[in-house]
DNA sequence: AGGGAACCGTGGGTCCCACCAACGTAAGCA
DNA sequence: TGCTTACGTTGGTGGGACCCACGGTTCCCT
């Protein structure tokens, strides 16, 4: 028989060991491709986060995509030095900074938007909508395992 | 209106978003797991490689498993050590390692592999049977572009 | 009204994973 | 024989996730 130079390796039909593969190629594939505006993946979910939630402050920006506090500090940092959100107090609650995305954060967003989606169409390229639909399906009830 | 608090956002439907968040709970959860006898996902990865391909090369191992030549000499290293495998100079090509699993590596590996699954059905626990299948031979394709 | 609890933003640091560059040794091939 | 390739090892970089602690602010309960 040919070779099939590797064994099947039992871990890789283990779940978590799939998902961390799959995980790494998606992470490589968006990170390259949000890479051409000089983003990165999360840089890119706040800025959307930010755009649909409008003024929100940073710890319901950290829940909503679920990321450290400190972290999101240096996220914010680095979209308010490139002028793609505002971080302005809060009048109402001065513990607070109002976040708000700028027109030309606007505009990068939907840069990256489409990049994103292009990696994630070929990062999903060897399966059918419909395939890909029962894949988001099933990972949603994974990353919800309380609801 | 009832709140619900943080709005759908657009990025939680992608799939590099969703495998990205599966397989860090998979990833946390197998990584508890296996903390019970002091290993961590690699090691167990790279210990059942051993075990299914006898006596094997670093470099082979981690075409294997997937990992930088860099890292799997800490981890053999770290194998060694625990006296999991053993790692003698091959005769036929003296450049290679031939690394293989010792009667006590069997044990751990035993445990692990049951941690390992339990640690599974946990992250999979909203799943079906059928389900779980769906998704395996899903994120099976994502990985493995290229065939 | 007062005081403790809770929360926000920020800084400190740790751990794990992925990846790249280089080097000496050894094998394979022409 | 010399050239190319491969193996194991050391060095380092960078991102992601996580935890602790602090000062300032607001909320809530008594």
């Amino acid at each position: 028989m040919a070779d099939t130079p590797y064994a099947p390796s039992r871990i890789r039909a283990l779940p978590s060991w799939l998902l961390g593969r799959a995980a790494a190629r998606g992470h490589r594939l968006v990170a390259e491709a949000l890479a051409a505006e000089g983003m990165r993946m999360m840089h890119h979910a706040v800025l959307c986060a930010v755009a649909e939630l409008g003024p929100v402050s940073q710890a319901e920006l950290g829940r909503t995509v679920g990321i450290d506090p400190k972290d999101m500090v240096a996220i914010v940092n680095d979209l308010q030095k490139d002028g793609l959100v505002t971080r302005t107090p809060d009048a109402k609650d001065r513990r607070k900074n109002a976040i708000e995305i700028s027109a030309e954060g606007k505009r990068r967003l939907r840069r990256t938007e489409r990049l994103g989606d292009a990696a994630n169409a070929e990062l999903t390229a060897a399966l059918s909508d419909e395939e890909r639909a029962q894949l988001v399906a099933l990972l949603t009830r994974i990353v919800t395992p309380g609801e």
